[in-house]
DNA sequence: CGAGGGGTTGACGCCGATCAAAGCTGGTGG
DNA sequence: CCACCAGCTTTGATCGGCGTCAACCCCTCG
């Protein structure tokens, strides 16, 4: 886990540039959709556009900086770290969410740790033009309260998977997540690591590859391509009712 | 947990009238702090003010009432229902918390059932009202947006403290949180009874009452009154950190 | 080719769930 | 005022699940 944040100290983040955000094809996602395109004539700064590569920590927690970000594609999690140095993931986020919003509350820095999962590709908002936005459209505060909805409830799903359960009915919880909001046309999703799954749930790494090792012999989980899988939804769910 | 549910069909609330908001000697609190007094004059629905006891269903998951409520005194829980009957409690909200926002989303109920833990004091706010001064006054938006990344901010510590250590340990990062978020001016706060803290840190009943016992005996906890009690803050931080 | 990192599997011991029973407390009614 | 009861808490005994340690496999990369 603390592994990851080293390898991002070296990152080839790809600048793609402005952000056209008048012409973005995936608007209605995203998190100025609404805006009227005139919107963005007269920004004091600038919105860019990044690709980052797997394993790259997007911020660190307390961090000053002063961005928010949109997710146009990939997976991204916040990590809460603790003073021991355990980590926690608390959120998984995809296409669409935007993260860094507690600094629009006047946070002084970042509540998490955000690291990119796979290839993340999202836009880089100045906090001072979200609030300059924010005062001439309202629309755009409704956005981010929605925003903060989604992830509570998120993190609400999160709790009850969390503290329900088995190991085994833990990573099948876990497995119908990834399914239901990261599947693509496929069905099929990323399978994160053992150690990712572990800070996940909250059980140990073996704990974790013995029952996604389970799985996959029950053929309840099998492979699609590299490392993207298909899991039997029906199967899963049953085992997160009985054992 | 069910009981409880069973124990408020019948509920006496004592209706305390309408809310006089432009009033209100705690309104920096509440949830419309900052609007003008004036903002109050021409609303279409009325604000009513209420106590309820303890144990009463403010609202339950998925119905479809049109309220959210601001707490004024006194603590709620938010529970969580799963379709087998099993109970967990997300959320534990005090003073100045606002509950049921996921209804400004457009959302078409509750996502949660809100019980009253104590004796609880609030105002029960029309959705309509909230709708018509969020648009008058986008103070209030950002208010709503700091409600939520409040929320939030307690769910991930929630997630956090759940997952992490042994049985002993969560029962310490719960007493903690109970004395950081509801103790009063004698750092005294109310005990819950072992099956709302088993419903919080997802572990048996008699294991929370096995370390309650033992962190009685050693003094860690001590009982101020009634069910009011005070913690050794340091002693606890030292558990959740080692055995 | 060797080294290293992630995944899998086995063995063992302990924590905590479960079942069961016995205090404790407050409330009710005789 | 006492007896009784119901619900909550505490405590004990037992057993299974899971954390821990360790070995091994597989793959990638230098």
């Amino acid at each position: 886990m603390g592994k990851q944040i080293e390898k991002s100290l070296c990152t080839n983040a790809e600048w793609l540039g402005r952000s056209h955000c008048d012409r973005c094809h995936i608007r209605q996602l995203m998190f100025f959709s609404e805006l009227p395109e005139t919107a963005f004539s007269h920004l004091l700064k600038p919105i860019d556009h990044y690709i980052y590569p797997p394993g790259t920590v997007l911020y660190e927690a307390k961090s000053q900086k002063q961005f928010i970000y949109s997710i146009r594609r990939g997976m991204v999690k916040l990590v809460h770290e603790a003073m021991d140095g355990t980590c926690r993931i608390v959120r998984l986020l995809g296409p669409g969410a935007a993260i860094g919003l507690e600094l629009l509350d006047g946070e002084s820095g970042y509540h998490h740790t955000a690291i990119a999962v796979d290839q993340v590709d999202l836009c880089k908002i100045p906090v001072a033009t979200t609030r300059q936005l924010q005062q001439d459209y309202a629309t755009l505060c409704r956005h981010v309260g929605e925003q903060l909805q989604e992830q509570l409830d998120l993190a609400d799903q999160w709790i009850v998977a969390l503290s329900t359960g088995t190991a085994k009915q833990r990573v099948a919880q876990l497995l119908l997540i990834m399914d239901e909001f990261f599947a693509d046309e496929n069905q099929s999703f990323i399978l994160l690591n053992r150690e990712d799954m572990a800070a996940m749930i909250g059980i140990a790494v073996e704990t974790v590859s013995r029952m996604i090792a389970t799985f996959k012999r029950q053929k309840i989980l099998k492979r699609y391509k590299e490392n993207r899988y298909i899991c039997n939804v029906t199967a899963l769910q049953e085992i997160t009712r009985h054992g």
